[in-house]
DNA sequence: CTCGTAATATGACCGCAAGTCAATTAATTA
DNA sequence: TAATTAATTGACTTGCGGTCATATTACGAG
């Protein structure tokens, strides 16, 4: 018994083995451009062996993903765990988003080819629906924090949680996307600054949907 | 002498039959699933025609990206060549936008590959410069709208224009995103409306974005 | 009208990569 | 040690983007 056991462990084992091996191509070369050969030269293994661990190259990508949305998780959780006002800790996300960005450009970019379900031929339903259920996690901490500013008087009652969620969302997302492809062109041509654009547009999303007690608090806050 | 003249209407011609066919079959299947075969039996050619026309598969998907721009620009064209106010020329270039999303999914979805250079393998050069010679005539219909609202005292003088037009432009365009992939979703699951988060979303920012003088003529005309 | 030439069009073919599966090897049990 | 089960392999199939030698058509000179 001790034994299924042991198989058990070394065959979750060669699956991380797998994940490690294809993060390490699908970093270097994109999705379209990594060849499932590649990869398991990179793992030692045959390509028949991804087969029997994965079941297809969307998938192993999609896993790859599911390890990049953890992470981001953690600097969320981690964003928001301290004792600070509410409004602070909602800023604090953003920037958490921001530095997971940075720090993880290949896992952001990653990300959102899941959005993009034009591209997903192959993902089967399995790793579909753990990865929704990770999204639901990491919504559910944004869609928290924001249900308390409000609760506490600071954002303003008439704005559902999920609707400011999705919007301060979307185009700190957009924005990053923005940047991680173009940032060159958008301060050399226009003279922009897209990272002083994202904090821009954080704070005048937010702010719009403060109350006056929440707007009294944020600019004590910021000086 | 005419002759020539007529040979070259002629391939202009076939240029457009076989960007009418590849839009058919792209709109149907999308650019992966699209095969060159079925586009060339829909063009009723052989696919090596379609190689003397186009120099690759995506080379003939930016090319139908480029009839969907270009619809988009002539309804944001439209859109803001009344003579109203400049405030109400930027809320009607929002829902102009939106006007188009939804008249032409399949263009606005196709847009966005457009994004995601990691898609673009086979782009030759030629197609990419006038894609970009059309995003800038896009941008600057843009830029200039918001540059007149700041010259006018509409808009706060210290946020450039190229700044509002992207944030504006970035999250209106996530928040489509959104709807087209998962508005059942947002809607059934989290009981929220993305196109009235949408409209929220616009007028939170435009607002947050105007003078004293443009918020008392913008509440002027919403009533 | 006709023949040579140039412009167009064709589809068999190539190379590559995802995914499969019969055969092989390794591990476990009797 | 032999039999059974599990894990692994890589040659093979399939499908598609892209090419190119060949065929077809259109044109113009004689």
């Amino acid at each position: 018994m001790g034994i299924t056991e042991r198989k058990e462990r070394e065959k979750e084992q060669r699956r991380e083995e797998i994940i490690a091996a294809a993060q390490k191509v699908f970093f270097e070369k994109g999705l379209q451009l990594a060849t499932m050969d590649e990869i398991a030269e990179a793992a030692e293994l045959s390509k028949g062996t991804l087969y029997l661990y994965y079941k297809s190259k969307e998938d192993l990508y999609l896993s790859v993903i599911m390890r990049g949305a953890e992470i981001m998780y953690e600097f969320f959780e981690k964003a928001t765990a301290t004792n600070e006002p509410v409004l602070k800790l909602i800023s604090n996300l953003g920037d958490s988003y921001f530095e997971f960005f940075q720090k993880n450009r290949q896992y952001f970019r990653m990300l959102y080819f899941r959005d993009n379900p034009q591209l997903h031929k192959q993902v089967s339903q399995e790793v579909l629906q753990v990865c929704l259920e990770q999204d639901r996690r990491i919504w559910k901490l944004v869609i928290d924090l924001i249900q308390r500013a409000i609760d506490e008087g600071y954002l303003q009652k008439n704005i559902k949680p999920v609707q400011a969620a999705v919007i301060l969302w979307s185009s700190s997302t957009a924005l990053m996307q923005q940047i991680d492809r173009n940032d060159n062109y958008w301060q050399e041509q226009m003279g922009v600054n897209l990272e002083e654009t994202l904090r821009l547009s954080n704070s005048l999303l937010l702010e719009a949907m403060m109350t006056d007690k929440g707007k009294l608090e944020y600019r004590s806050m910021v000086i």
